[in-house]
DNA sequence: TTGTACGCGTTATCAA
DNA sequence: TTGATAACGCGTACAA
């Protein structure tokens, strides 16, 4: 066993200088108070200790860790990545540490992790939502002292706190009155989780869409599922295989658009987009690899990422967090491709 | 400005119930030397008070966070999330939390987050090192101290520690060997920067199989990138642009050699796999979504994520850590799809 | 410009 | 079975 834990600290720079740790911990941050060549003294000989700061006694004092923790169901989704690096850009200049990790959309994990990052007093919290969420009470202890909270995409209204979100009504709508500019008339729709709000408005935006046209809703050409490439594939199979058969479908992922093309491109009665069509949501890069490309919502990932970190900086910093929470929204684009051009 | 910091302790908890903080410690954890009926009440106090441990503190005095840190060059990569997905299993199974941050393939970045998991003492690390890594110097802290640190697929010999790989050699090998068997005569290499070992060893493993069989490697039908999709596609342009053409191609990534099968698609004089073949390595989802479906090699990216987060826990727990630094490699399946079925 | 003394919240040690 | 005390490493009010 070699010797570990030989962190060298402040009062040994301080005792190898005899000068005072106070001096130390002064002429390491730039002090005003410490003369210019008593800094550099210091400087060097910390350098040639291989003294390291230790953020643990510094955050306990301090009251202050510097880090930001980021709670989202899961990395490998193109959307959450970038949202993840919009956070990093803004968190990282302002001298900030990201620390991450993922829900994989279990409630368990969720209040896990939350308790871990309040635990380790994380000045800041940006969280999107596990799909299985239906209680907020692990968020209290941030709530209650007044640690910064933001939701990002994922949302809960059910928490009074900021949330960044995109117009998740009005992109479905955009969405479905395309297919329906293009000419299909039986419309289906993969719809997610209904308890997260975000999967919710997707239908509600979907419906609203129909009935403007004068079509009416029928719950039979709806499918509820987790959204994965898996349910993509599942999905296509019972709409497609019903009696009443949707000629298009929008569904409210790319990554279960996939699976429905994957299922369909198989069946020799259905060519996309020509008899059938399909409309994603998020444009992820596999949209313009899929053949035909997928016709999706674009969000604006990076920049939602980026407004999240600012309103938990702003937090930390300021004294603003008597504040009324707001909710900022992200308008979405409609990226038309092959998958729904029967015209 | 609200109370914030207003956190209650151990002291607020032992005087409401007039013990010492001491007991509501050992109670809290449930050490031996506490009485069951003083457990109950301390627990229960704790609970009504909205007592939460301060990981900092506790952290300060035991050295001991019982987190660990991992670095990895891009979260958004299949392989690596794979990889992150292991670690977690297995270190929350052992009551540990699992911080990650990425370098984005940036040095700097790099140097900066592994400080600031040193400053933050996570109690061990696991890397996949930055593309443009180079020197080493920023993980001596790590070393000096003999906190755990195993370097996990981009790893670097330079370093003697613990290292998780695969045998990218031999896979390159059999990706290689496959290609030529099924009639390619003129084989091509995507390949990636070559100061990180295992690109280095697909190039050599892609050129041993060429001379094996008795084919001449040239310099020029290989093109070094960072590997992107972009990369991909310039390669492509690049070497079906010769006078000397490549009649396959062995990919040191799924997503390069995705890059490469586009710009193909678009050219009249090529269809792959009839006269150009194409082999990636990574197995990332996209490589059965794209068209024709890419022959691949296949990791076991989740087991190698949980093999290295139980090597570093055990070297934490155990006094394991005098022993000899281990390379663990482990294999790689050849995964044969339609991209390189000219027979 | 520099130093002294104390406290952040927890736990290890020693004593009762 | 419980308690008093010190210490982890740092930063800050106060003093010099």
């Amino acid at each position: 066993m070699k010797n570990r834990n030989k962190n060298i600290t402040i009062y040994d720079v301080a005792h190898a200088l005899s000068v005072s740790a106070t001096t130390v911990s002064r002429a390491l941050k730039d002090h005003h108070s410490i003369g210019k060549d008593t800094k550099k003294k210091v400087k060097k000989m910390a350098l040639a200790m291989g003294y390291e700061p230790n953020a643990i006694a510094s955050g306990l004092r301090k009251k202050k860790t510097h880090t930001i923790g980021v709670l989202v169901s899961q990395i490998n989704r193109p959307f959450i990545s970038s949202l993840i690096s919009g956070i990093e850009e803004v968190a990282n200049k302002n001298k900030y540490h990201v620390f991450i990790t993922q829900s994989h959309d279990s409630y368990e994990k969720e209040v896990e992790d939350i308790k871990a990052f309040y635990n380790n007093r994380v000045d800041g919290l940006i969280v999107s939502l596990a799909m299985e969420t239906k209680k907020y009470d692990h968020f209290l202890p941030f709530l209650k002292n007044n640690y910064p909270l933001v939701f990002a995409d994922r949302v809960t209204y059910e928490i009074e706190t900021d949330k960044i979100v995109v117009d998740n009504f009005e992109a479905a709508f955009k969405a479905t009155s395309h297919l329906i500019q293009q000419g299909y008339k039986r419309i289906g729709h993969l719809a997610g989780a209904q308890q997260r709000h975000m999967y919710k408005k997707r239908l509600d935006g979907y419906t609203a869409a129909l009935i403007k046209h004068g079509i009416q809703p029928e719950e039979s050409l709806i499918y509820y599922s987790n959204l994965s490439q898996q349910e993509g594939w599942n999905g296509a199979k019972l709409l497609l295989g019903q009696t009443v058969k949707p000629d298009a479908v929008f569904a409210a992922n790319d990554t279960s658009a996939v699976g429905f093309m994957q299922y369909a491109e198989q069946l020799t009665n259905y060519s996309i987009p020509h008899n059938l069509g399909v409309v994603g949501f998020n444009n992820d890069p596999i949209s313009s690899i899929v053949r035909p490309k997928l016709t999706t919502i674009n969000h604006p990932a990076m920049e939602m990422g980026k407004k999240a970190a600012e309103l938990v900086l702003t937090k930390i910093s300021g004294n603003s967090y008597t504040t009324i929470p707001q909710t900022i929204t992200f308008n979405t684009d409609l990226i038309i491709r092959e998958s729904s051009m029967k015209k």
